[in-house]
DNA sequence: ATGGCTTTATGCTAAAGA
């Protein structure tokens, strides 16, 4: 069972990218994360006509995540517990795995209200993955944690230092996490330094490798049992007009 | 480098992203 995530920075944008990456890689499960457009705009048609069902919890300009699969999506959940104003978490049922896509807020700049959202945003999440956990099931947490969890997964960790996505505080979290009982996928089958999922548009972060390892696969006990593989794919971030991240994929027996 | 791209929007500048 081979599933994916990609934080493709608005799917109106990207539905030829995600279209042609499907066709070419056939994922059971892709997980998307900043659709950047309301449950109504979602191209559900084009996406089913390459096969795959589709169970999306969007929002208008920011956020949104969406589970594309080519079986049946069952016992669909959005949201975490709590407040859901932003479109950040969806979580379904595929072929017997539990898997959720994962939108995490960016928390920047620091010193604003953002930070502190993000560490609560992450509190929560922590608490409903105890829960999960708690089931004994196969479950996996795909998506976009913006968090570098450690200083090999950055091209400038100096220069990330005082960051949202480097900060203590950020990466803690992220342990608090893991170490609840989940295992990094791609850090399982991949000990290099600097393997990036994300690299910004700017100052030519892509052609310089200027990159970020933010965007993760976590998974429960029963899901890292059956777990063959997890690698980055790169390459659709040299395409004409590129999301800034790039696909993760995990292969399970 | 001084935000150097990219996206969205009661749009034509501003905010957000990471």
């Amino acid at each position: 069972m081979k599933i994916a995530t990609w934080n493709v920075n608005s799917i109106g944008v990207r539905l030829p990218h995600v279209l042609d990456w499907l066709k070419t890689n056939e994922p059971d499960v892709l997980l998307l994360q900043e659709l950047k457009c309301p449950d109504e705009k979602f191209p559900r048609a084009e996406i089913e006509s390459a096969g795959y069902q589709c169970a999306v919890h969007g929002q208008k300009t920011y956020n949104g995540v969406a589970i594309l699969a080519k079986h049946e999506i069952e016992d669909l959940k959005t949201g975490l517990p709590g407040e859901n104003e932003q479109s950040r978490y969806i979580e379904a049922t595929v072929q017997g795995v539990r898997v959720a896509s994962i939108y995490l807020p960016n928390g920047n700049p620091v010193d604003s209200e953002k930070y502190p959202y993000k560490l609560a945003w992450f509190d929560r999440l922590i608490s409903h993955a105890r829960t999960l956990l708690a089931q004994e099931i196969p479950a996996v947490l795909g998506g976009d944690y913006n968090v570098i969890p450690e200083a090999r997964d950055c091209y400038d960790p100096e220069g990330w230092t005082n960051d949202a996505l480097f900060r203590l505080e950020s990466r803690r979290k992220l342990r608090e996490l893991t170490y609840l009982g989940f295992t990094d996928a791609f850090r399982a089958f991949n000990d290099k330094d600097h393997q990036y999922t994300f690299w910004d548009y700017q100052a030519g972060a892509w052609p310089r490798n200027h990159g970020l390892r933010i965007d993760h696969f976590l998974l429960s006990p029963q899901a890292a049992d059956r777990a063959e593989d997890c690698v980055i794919d790169a390459k659709p971030r040299a395409l004409e007009k590129a999301s800034d991240h790039t696909p993760v994929v995990l292969t399970l027996k």
